[in-house]
DNA sequence: ATCCAATGTGAAACAACATTCACATTATAG
DNA sequence: CTATAATGTGAATGTTGTTTCACATTGGAT
């Protein structure tokens, strides 16, 4: 049948898009080449004049997620900005990314995407590394400027912050959205402040405090 | 070829057994049931004879991890403990757990494992539930014994609490054992303790702070 | 208008799997 | 010892999915 001829580049978006509203919709092992292909409107065959193979259709969609997430990072990195703010901020925005694309947290919590393919995993550990020193680096800044505790390792502080929605998507995803996400974060959110934030901001205002809060 | 006969029962162990070792080393993609066959020393259709489908040696694997995890919080929930060192020896538990049985992330963040298959999902979703109720009713007590902040919802302090290991065994399970899972895990807790514990312990006694630490 | 490269098609090859089934062997109860 | 139920085998079947390839069509450059 005729179907209309259109620029690779062009192509390759529409299949790239296809296969990560596929994975939303209904899994990872939903992205079939037969099914992206007709959802492009395209016979199986055809995907093979834009991408060399199925795994190249995976990591266009790898690709198109890493996009976002750095997107996140640096639209939100401030310097002028209050970083506990800029944290806040920030992980609200990974709710709603998650929230708009569900195939994030599919594609974080599968493994036949990275299993057998080093170098994928590799280049995901990669993004996931960069994020996590993205964060660690607002972090500094805020230990810089006193809004945030001094005697806590910057990176560790990182690691808290990803549990802070790590899990919850988790539950999300596994309670098929009847997990209340912004809630839990919201709570969370809290209890990461308290962790976090000085004790008590009135009555300390540069120290941090060294170990008096424990035995 | 003449292989010996055994008991159902204990086939059904082997098997199930086999699975899970192929899990560890190879991913959920490696259990096909040629493999798992192959790994018990039997012909794939010698599988049937024990199992009804490959679906329900999947199931028979989850029931293992389940017993597992059912079994760690049993056994340290010890309500004449100091909660907190509960907590803090439930985390080591979970931690020497995954250690022994990588299976576990690799079930926890694969998604063909409950795709498509409702029942197996909310199963897990119970099982998680169960896990996080457990957690939060050591907390609740933490709460009433007061060596815990009362100004918190302890449900959403367990979460917090998931998150104190989730990110890390995903970290891990992704940098192939680079990240330093031991030591992230005594950070994050030194945090979670910061967030959870009284600021103070020699100052303030019975009371939570109620809002006197935010502005 | 013609030609050529890019894009699209349909059929077929093929590989990996799960599952079934008729038949073989083993263990054991009687 | 023998009958019988449980367990094991090998071949076959059907399905699903990826990939290849010869051929067709399209659109644009000349």
């Amino acid at each position: 049948m005729g179907t209309k001829k259109v620029d690779t580049e062009i192509r390759r978006e529409q299949i790239a898009l296809a296969a990560l509203s596929l994975v939303e919709k209904q899994g990872l092992q939903a992205v079939t080449v037969t099914r992206v292909a007709r959802l492009v409107g395209l016979v199986p065959s055809a995907l093979y004049r834009h991408f060399k193979g199925k795994d190249q259709i995976i990591d266009a969609v790898l690709d198109l997620i890493e996009e976002q997430m750095i997107t996140n990072l640096a639209e939100i990195d401030n310097p002028a900005d209050d970083p506990v703010a800029v944290l806040r901020n920030l992980l609200m925005r990974q709710v709603q990314m998650v929230l708009q694309y569900q195939a994030i947290p599919h594609f974080l919590f599968s493994e036949e995407v990275f299993n057998g393919r080093p170098k994928r995993k590799k280049k995901f550990f990669n993004l996931i590394s960069t994020f996590l020193n993205g964060v660690a680096s607002i972090i500094r800044r805020g230990q810089e400027q006193g809004n945030i505790r001094q005697d806590r390792d910057a990176k560790s502080l990182a690691t808290l912050f990803i549990g802070l929605f790590h899990p919850a998507f988790f539950l999300w995803h596994l309670s098929d959205g009847q997990f209340d996400l912004t809630r839990q974060i919201n709570l969370t959110w809290e209890s990461f402040v308290d962790a976090v934030v000085r004790c008590d901001r009135s009555e300390i205002q540069t120290l941090g405090w060294k170990e008096t809060h424990r035995d």
